[in-house]
DNA sequence: GTCTATAATACGATAGAC
DNA sequence: GTCTATCGTATTATAGAC
């Protein structure tokens, strides 16, 4: 009976406050080392606990990651859930693309994500955690889209679900890219900045022409391959 | 000066040999066991060759995964560069972008440079051979998205070798999806095909609906931000 | 060049004291 | 719950025989 952990709501606050400084620990090694050199002993020192508590709590290492995927993307969620509500346009929702990924680079969390992402190639544990913890995200950028979307010929003809994965790998992606060519990424970025501003324009042309649009589209078969 | 491995011009066939087995082990291990457990033995085991072999030639395992990162491009590269050339639409460079998903989760190549990604993150060489490996990727969708594009708006206001990098950013992105959530990338990737579509359309429009967009976008200001 | 053997370190995981 | 101590294994890297 004691030698296991309670359930969550039983758990004790000191117990529970060695959870969430693994949790912590996991994310932050995971930034710094690399899921290479993630292992029970450098998340226990850097999360300033006994090495042996990884197993008490967790189990397994990648348990513990698993769990840190999750407690991650919510709390990183929760942090931008209000700007992402204010979002009115695809310029804006970019912009706070932007600001995600600046701000996301000094504290390092998305990242994360690429890390789990590349861990769970190999290991299924792994791979449904991450899996999980981007759809948090997808879920989000969805229901963003699916707002600023609303009348534009982009939502009648295109899957926003399947753009709201698409943007998410495409951002982690990105992510990635800027961890091994910063000035390559930026260039990258600027390149969606012009795209946005050129999509923007394309809102504004008018009903004739996107009424052009529209039987253009349905002549060559909707939603079809290109 | 026998101790030291000799330049490539003067290596025997044999020694050559050996590095490529380690080349291909390397790649191979990458994509079968992920950057986490790709370690000199794993490497040499897959190989064929002794561990002690993977210092000799190489020096670190990083400098081995660095010149492996460099070969599989090149050699990858290679086998597409024909298709590339083909190219004649947006559509058509995403159904090779399609066939070369397709293929490389089968083969797996492409999973090699997501794996360096999130090694690259923490690991300055790797992040060098990795940024130079994908280089060799971006220039070649750069020169394919040069021609498609040409005459096109999208060339005229958007950087097109910013655009490249991102591409290739967001299909190594979606590469390492797939690899946590099939049945996402697949969604993911078909709401692209219907963007494609789209964006086909639009280049039809002729050429009033074309002088509208250009003089909207050169009032709010070209290239610049949305 | 390639091999065996080995040194020094790090790993996951568990047992048992407290 | 948390700690120390430890087992068995895997790691990078080198020395030296061949």
């Amino acid at each position: 009976m004691s030698g296991e952990p309670r359930s969550r709501a039983a758990r004790s606050s000191a117990a529970e406050d060695t959870r969430t400084k693994l949790l912590a620990g996991a994310l932050a090694t995971l930034t710094e080392q690399g899921i290479a050199k993630t292992s029970a002993r450098s998340i226990a020192a850097t999360a300033g606990v006994n090495q042996a508590l990884v197993f008490y709590h967790f189990g397994t290492v990648d348990d513990l990651l698993a769990a840190a995927c999750r407690y991650g993307a919510e709390q990183r969620l929760a942090a931008y859930r209000e700007r992402l509500d204010a979002v009115r346009s695809l310029g804006e929702l970019l912009a706070v693309a932007r600001e995600l990924n600046a701000s996301e680079r000094a504290g390092g969390q998305v990242a994360v994500l690429g890390q789990l992402l590349a861990g769970g190639q190999t290991q299924p544990r792994l791979a449904a955690a991450t899996a999980a913890g981007l759809t948090l995200w997808t879920d989000e950028i969805e229901r963003v889209l699916a707002r600023v979307l609303a009348g534009s010929p982009l939502a009648e003809f295109v899957d926003v679900t399947g753009l709201a994965k698409a943007a998410s790998a495409a951002f982690v992606g990105l992510e990635l890219y800027e961890g091994v060519d910063p000035a390559g990424a930026e260039r990258a970025l600027a390149s969606l900045d012009q795209l946005a501003a050129l999509a923007a324009a394309l809102e504004g042309l008018g009903p004739v022409a996107q009424r052009a649009v529209r039987s253009r589209l349905r002549r060559s078969g909707s939603r079809g391959r290109a």
